[in-house]
DNA sequence: AATTACGTCAACCGCAAAGGG
DNA sequence: TCCCTTTGCGGTTGACGTAAT
């Protein structure tokens, strides 16, 4: 691919062609173009879309900045704990298959899931030395980390009670509360006017420059709650570290977390409870066997410099 | 203050499946 | 059945911001 060489072919008008298509970050403008005929039309066949809303874009780029970007039900900020655990266990059940994953993750797109598992996790398994699919990578997540966001979110479910935010959060915010903190939740350039009308702001052109906040700094801090899906069906980590018979009927995140608190610890692996955690064989070789449960990091609990350094 | 290294994520690509004529 | 278009997916890239030196 070769996006850089585009921009900086086109870097005094900003606008890149390709033929009659362009290509590269979106600009305000074009945002509000796609927003607003998709509110007046709603979404698909992207090529006529693309064509009919005025935009000088391919379908799939109209499609891909709707679904990854601009569709108001985005969740935005940084993946929470909750949705760490999820995503830890239906990426151990189902692999690389991210838009899958993301069906579970109410908010989130595949695109953002496939990010976080590569810049986190992969970045660990490197660190660890250690490929992301072996067994021992696998071990440190079922033994080390899962226990840890388990603990994590307890810990927060009990400093402060779950407001039960629904996921229309992001809409309202867009739509209907403007009130609300704009960075939490939209990039401040599609602020609503009074008028209930998208503005015509002039902005950096780069959506990277308008991107909102992506900034862990923003995070969860809006104080916004996912509802979880209401299935999300059977724990595949159970299947590997117990018997694979405990893992049936597991609908959300809390009631995974509930059933890991009543099940039997010969079940589920003493791994789950707040006592010392059995180090397995692998381990040593690791070099984490003096692994303390120490404190994590609000917005990383896959910093590792808290497990090992 | 300047430079380098690193992390994040938006946007691209190619491919495959699905749908329709 | 074939062909073309559209849609969806997963992998990859590179711009940009920030931390470290």
């Amino acid at each position: 691919m070769d996006m850089a060489h585009e921009r900086d072919s086109s870097s005094s008008e900003e606008e890149v062609m390709a033929g009659d298509l362009r290509r590269g970050p979106w600009t305000v403008e074009e945002d509000i173009l796609l927003v607003n005929y998709i509110a007046a039309h709603g979404e698909g066949r992207w090529n006529s879309l693309a064509r009919s809303a005025g935009l000088k874009r391919t379908g799939k780029s109209c499609r891909l900045r709707w679904l990854n970007y601009l569709r108001p039900d985005l969740r935005r900020g940084s993946i929470t704990p909750q949705e760490q655990l999820l995503i830890l266990e239906l990426h151990s059940r189902w692999g690389n298959r991210w838009s899958k994953i993301a069906q579970h993750l109410p908010g989130r797109t595949d695109n953002e899931i496939k990010n976080y598992w590569r810049t986190r996790v992969q970045k660990h398994a490197k660190q660890l030395k250690c490929d992301v699919n072996s067994q021992q990578f696998k071990d440190v997540m079922r033994y080390l980390w899962m226990p840890r966001l388990v603990e994590r979110i307890q810990a927060a479910e009990a400093a402060q009670p779950a407001a039960d935010t629904p996921l229309s959060w992001q809409h309202d915010a867009l739509y209907e509360s403007p009130e609300l903190p704009v960075d939490a939740c939209w990039p401040a350039e599609y602020d609503v006017a009074s008028d209930g009308q998208l503005p015509n702001t002039s902005v950096p052109e780069q959506s990277g420059t308008t991107t909102m906040s992506s900034s862990p700094s923003t995070d969860s801090g809006t104080g916004a709650q996912p509802s979880w899906p209401a299935a999300v069906d059977g724990v595949e980590w159970f299947t590997t570290a117990c018997d694979a018979s405990s893992a049936a009927a597991m609908c959300d995140t809390n009631q995974l977390i509930q059933q890991q608190q009543q099940q039997a610890p010969c079940q589920l692996g003493e791994a789950w409870t707040s006592e010392p955690l059995p180090v397995p064989a692998a381990f040593p070789e690791l070099g984490v066997t003096d692994f303390e449960i120490g404190s994590f990091d609000v917005d990383s609990i896959w910093s590792m410099d808290d497990l090992w350094c």
